[in-house]
DNA sequence: GCGATCAGGT
DNA sequence: CACACCTGATCGC
């Protein structure tokens, strides 16, 4: 939750993301995006009335934010005040003080942020220096060298300030699953579940916040079923959006909300109080997003979490992990960084102490202090110590590739000129750090996980069989895999330029199709594409309104399910233990053998028919899932992988690591870890 | 009656 | 664990 509040040292005249207090005097106001935590004071009474005797004052923010924005009425007031400013399109502004005359010119530039539609960070350059404020953020590792307008002469600018998203800047939170990585569990899970039958269908539990939409569009293109949304006015000049929801509850896959959809969902309804059109009883999984991460010494996260018989939580994050933050500010290097967010449990010294290895000031001094030693081995893990947490050695050194050279973005300018050895960034930012020199045991998870050899996915996924075999089935997948390769120093413990860098793997990845990163501002057009959607609203949710909406193969069509299923479920089933019953400590990730796969769905089925009033006809012989013995099982997966590895194993480990021996450690009967 | 703030909930 | 938001109670104007 942001305190930051408002202004920034530099530029006291203007606000951002703080319309109250003292803010009320500026001579321009900012809007990162559309969250409320942002947004204080602004549809005050006192603005309001500052607003009708100012000729100068406006609000600058991005144009899916307008829209966003606009689209409730509280805030119409701003109407002839906002001023939308395209991504990547520095823009001059000049700052006026409306009772004196006196003028201060500033160049902004919006940056894509990836936190919510319509979000963006400011870039601000003016005579007293460039400075940054990111607004909340979700940068994954290697985007900040691809944004354009960081960079001058194929350099990083010389950023005076970063006022900086610090949700989640604190090592514990140190990874959380890429987007990519989230998303395909929540692929795989829905997918399972909503080729059972028509009547099975998917409530995500997504709270009233924008944010939500790259799920939806996602799963709506994957599923071809538009999802089931209460209200969709807000999207409607955002056809990339718009098309993908809908207000029609005919669909199997919902994210509507109710003041009492737990409730409702206890007893097999959906918040939008949708049955299926015969009574036939609704199957339903709600799926609930939320945050997951991991710490560098932690068992790695599963993205999928089963919580109850029919409830699972998925990962989902708004906001950047502590090595995205690290990879980001690093990769500046500014002067300053202030905090706009004091992690919970924290106190500002707190961030401020997490935050000073990743300024240049602290950079140089470590420079001056251990550099003589820099030929030495051991100097380097001195100079690491002092730089940063001792926890995040294992991720250091790909924050850095090539130190500061921007890499190409969507237009891809290749003229790449290496830097020169002056090149500002200090020295000691661009060190790695041979993994050879850190045999910790501790620490193997993580190391080990390249030790496969085989692309264990960018430190997001497990590299159990299952995995794996799901980055074969998933081209998208493919693209996570190499990343790590690269992200991890064992995987690449010689630092190399570009090659082996993140980014470059980045950027194949923009050329295939299918792991289209988020960018937020695609989603806006300006044309008024006026699909005229939102008229129909709750009028036509019969069912055949059902049939002539829901594209794709699995209409509900009644009982058809056995021949149709050309798509059956690969009868991978996601057994977690419910904590209800069997303790939490049992929510390990369970890779179940086929069989025994196959009859968790069955008994939830079973459960299912149960509990439901009528059970009609949808016998298990029906069940699609019968007819496919031979799909691969599934891992939906777990938080916490409750097998801690054993002391004598632990020990016979380091001494065979100590001889230089591959170690392999094993999880229960699940294989190499 | 309105807004701001807080607690408690999802 | 968190986030972003809602509701309801309380307080001050």
């Amino acid at each position: 939750m942001s305190s930051f509040g408002g202004r920034m040292k530099e530029y006291s005249t203007i606000s951002l993301d703080r319309f109250d207090r003292d803010n009320l005097h500026a001579r321009a106001y900012f809007l990162s995006h559309c969250h409320k935590d942002h947004m204080k004071g602004l549809k005050g009474p006192l603005l309001k009335r500052k607003l009708k005797f100012s000729l100068t004052v406006k609000l600058y923010c991005s144009p899916v934010t307008k829209e966003l924005l606009l689209n409730n009425p509280k805030y119409h007031f701003w109407e002839d005040h906002i001023v939308a400013l395209e991504v990547d399109n520095p823009t001059q502004i000049s700052l006026v003080d409306e009772m004196s005359g006196e003028k201060e010119d500033i160049v902004v530039t919006l940056l894509p942020a990836g936190h919510c539609p319509g979000s963006v960070m400011f870039l601000i350059e003016g005579n007293q220096g460039t400075v940054l404020y990111t607004g909340d953020f979700r940068l994954a590792k290697g985007e900040v060298a691809r944004m354009e307008f960081l960079h001058s002469g194929g350099r990083v600018k010389d950023i005076q300030s970063v006022y900086v998203d610090t949700t989640f800047c604190d090592p514990s939170f140190f990874q959380i699953p890429s987007r990519e990585a989230c998303l395909n569990g929540i692929r795989k899970l829905i997918r399972n579940w909503i080729a059972l039958s028509p009547y099975h269908v998917v409530w995500m539990n997504c709270k009233a916040a924008y944010g939500y939409e790259y799920l939806f569009t996602n799963l709506s293109e994957e599923f071809s079923r538009q999802i089931h949304v209460n209200n969709m006015d807000m999207f409607k000049r955002m056809p990339e959006i718009l098309c993908h929801v809908t207000t029609n509850r005919m669909t199997q896959i919902h994210a509507c909300r109710h003041p009492k959809d737990e409730e409702f969902l206890r007893g097999s309804r959906l918040p939008c109080g949708s049955t299926a059109p015969n009574g036939t009883p609704l199957h339903i999984i709600s799926i609930k997003p939320s945050t997951m991460w991991f710490g560098d010494r932690m068992q790695k996260t599963n993205v999928i979490v089963k919580i109850g018989r029919s409830s699972y939580r998925a990962c989902f994050s708004f906001h950047s992990s502590y090595s995205e933050i690290k990879d980001f500010l690093t990769y500046i290097c500014p002067v300053n960084i202030y905090p706009n967010v004091i992690p919970l449990g924290r106190t500002l010294d707190d961030v401020k102490e997490i935050l000073k290895p990743m300024c240049r000031e602290h950079s140089r001094r470590g420079v001056i202090i251990y550099k003589p030693l820099g030929t030495l081995k051991r100097a380097k893990i001195e100079n690491k110590t002092i730089d940063s947490d001792s926890e995040d050695e294992l991720f250091e050194e790909e924050v850095l590739t090539p130190w500061r050279r921007k890499l190409p973005g969507k237009p891809l300018p290749t003229s790449l000129k290496p830097l020169s050895s002056e090149d500002r960034a200090p020295p000691n930012c661009q060190e790695h750090f041979g993994l050879e020199l850190h045999p910790a045991p501790q620490n193997r998870n993580y190391i080990d996980c390249t030790e496969s050899n085989d692309d264990d996915e960018d430190d997001e996924e497990d590299e159990e069989p299952i995995e794996l075999q799901k980055a074969t089935e998933n081209p998208s997948n493919d693209h996570a895999t190499k990343s790590c390769n690269s992200q991890n120093p064992a995987c690449s413990p010689k630092r190399e330029p570009a090659e082996g860098s993140e980014d470059q793997h980045k950027l194949a990845g923009v050329a295939s199709p299918k792991p289209e990163p988020p960018t937020w501002e695609a989603f806006f057009t300006a044309d008024p594409v006026l699909t005229d959607e939102g008229s129909e609203l709750e009028s036509s949710q019969n069912s055949q309104a059902l049939s002539a909406e829901t594209p794709g193969p699995r209409s509900p069509n009644l009982f058809s399910d056995s021949d149709d299923d050309s798509t059956y479920i690969s009868s991978q089933s996601t057994h977690i233990s419910d904590p209800g019953t069997d303790g939490l400590s049992q929510i390990g990730t369970t890779l179940l053998p086929l069989e025994d796969s196959r009859a968790e769905l069955l008994k939830n089925q079973q459960s299912d028919a149960h509990e439901a009033s009528h059970q009609s006809n949808h016998s298990l012989n029906d069940c699609p899932l019968r007819a496919s013995p031979r799909c691969p099982p599934i891992s939906i997966t777990s938080m916490l992988d409750s097998q801690a590895p054993k002391l004598e194993d632990l020990k016979d480990s380091c001494k065979k690591l100590a001889a230089g021996e591959d170690v392999v450690f094993k999880r229960g009967s699940q294989g190499a870890v």
